[in-house]
DNA sequence: GAACTCGGTAATAATACTGTAACAATATAA
DNA sequence: TTATATTGTTACAGTATTATTACCGAGTTC
């Protein structure tokens, strides 16, 4: 559960409060005391979740926030506000305007944690070290092992940074450009049909134990990972 | 069971009490009157266990504790608390901050060893003098031997240390950087691939026996231990 | 101080992995 | 059904990563 946060704090007292125990988790932390400092850090490095204050100097929260949901490349980001007004109005815009979750301050680093590993947890789960297993596949990260019951898979990397994802997605389809995204990561650029001959490695791999079924392709969309319940 | 403990203890006599008991066990002591001074102890040599008093002149352990957890290279380090008050609420503070464990004064120095003994246990295994067994090897790092059944085998002290390393973190892959973190220590500039070149040495040694192959490379990530029942 | 052992480095060899392109096969739509 | 778009499959070459070897220097032992 390593991941990179962006925190968007101009208090430099809460900035430094959230940033430390952050750390203290294991995450990557990126600060900004602004909108315009938090964009160009985005630009860099694609973060996984924001921490993003709602009163900001310049520039409000909220607008950034609808900025970054209305990118391609960002809209997937989970984004948790924080906010000293308790004021229900803000609670209602800032969901409307695609927080995935809300705090008021003050709160405790112990809140603040568990609503982050919760959020990780709804919408990143390929960035926590828990072992997966579905469809009779077990995938454990920490081990880099692949199991189809007793037997054991050996995968590359990229095959099996993308079985992971698929494993912690299922029943959902992405296009090449989102896997791309997801499973080569931000700023790459290699040819969309580069996911097809992954894809093929991928099944190549899972065909001895029959698993290679779960991965169905999508006529004009994409593929999706079957979970094997259906 | 030798380590380097780092005692930060106001109190003269307690620390000499302390330090006397942890010495006369074989460990190393690393002694401090306040945060500062363990600050610089803790640049010089990164100590295993941190024996640390809650209330201190100037800064509070409690808030060292915190700076030891966000870094990278003090991190891992356990974390156990003295204090004179009972009070249930500094427990909660101190586990929170990220304390392995916790002892009130007045205390035995018996009852100290015994957590000290636990949570080098429980968080460095490897700095244990426990003969250690795993996929057909055994390990005594007391009499510095290895056994693949009845065949005895020697090795080179890093690559005993590595081994020893590995067999007590098994199923879980490590980078290079983590290896020389571990094995060779801190504060120590050594080439990635360095690691390399002991990985081999190791598995030759470990080939007369085939228990080479329980060391595996994971392409792009590192090499992990495997325990021999999958 | 000669013979050894050990550790680190660098050079070279051997693998493993990746991305692309070309062509085959298949699905979709007209 | 045919034409077109999309996907499957394979081979290959370039690159990145790891394996292996040889060597040198520092420290030890006898």
């Amino acid at each position: 559960m390593a991941a990179t946060i962006l925190v968007v704090e101009d208090e430099p007292a809460i900035q430094e409060l959230i940033a430390i125990n952050l750390a203290q988790a294991g995450h990557e932390v990126l600060r900004a005391s602004n909108v315009s400092q938090a964009e160009a850090l985005a630009r860099e490095v694609l973060p996984d979740v924001v921490l993003l204050d709602w009163m900001l100097p310049g520039e409000t929260g909220l607008s950034f926030a609808r900025r970054l949901r209305s990118q391609e490349r960002t809209k997937d980001i989970p984004i948790i506000f924080l906010t000293a007004r308790a004021h229900e109005q803000d609670k209602v815009a800032g969901l409307e305007g695609g927080a995935d979750d809300y705090i008021t301050k003050p709160f405790s680093p112990r809140e603040l944690m568990a609503r982050i590993k919760a959020v990780l947890r709804r919408r990143m789960p390929q960035l926590t070290d828990d072992v997966v297993e579905i469809g009779g596949l077990m995938l454990d990260p920490v081990s880099h092992r692949l199991h189809a019951g007793e037997a054991s898979i050996s995968l590359g990397p990229t095959e099996f940074r993308m079985l992971h994802f698929f494993m912690t997605h299922p029943e959902r389809v992405y296009g090449r450009a989102q896997l791309l995204d997801q499973v080569w990561g931000d700023h790459v650029h290699v040819e969309e049909r580069t996911v097809d001959v992954h894809i093929r490695r991928l099944r190549s791999a899972l065909e001895a134990s029959g698993h290679d079924r779960l991965i169905e392709t999508i006529h004009g969309s994409g593929y999706c990972f079957r979970n094997g319940r259906n």
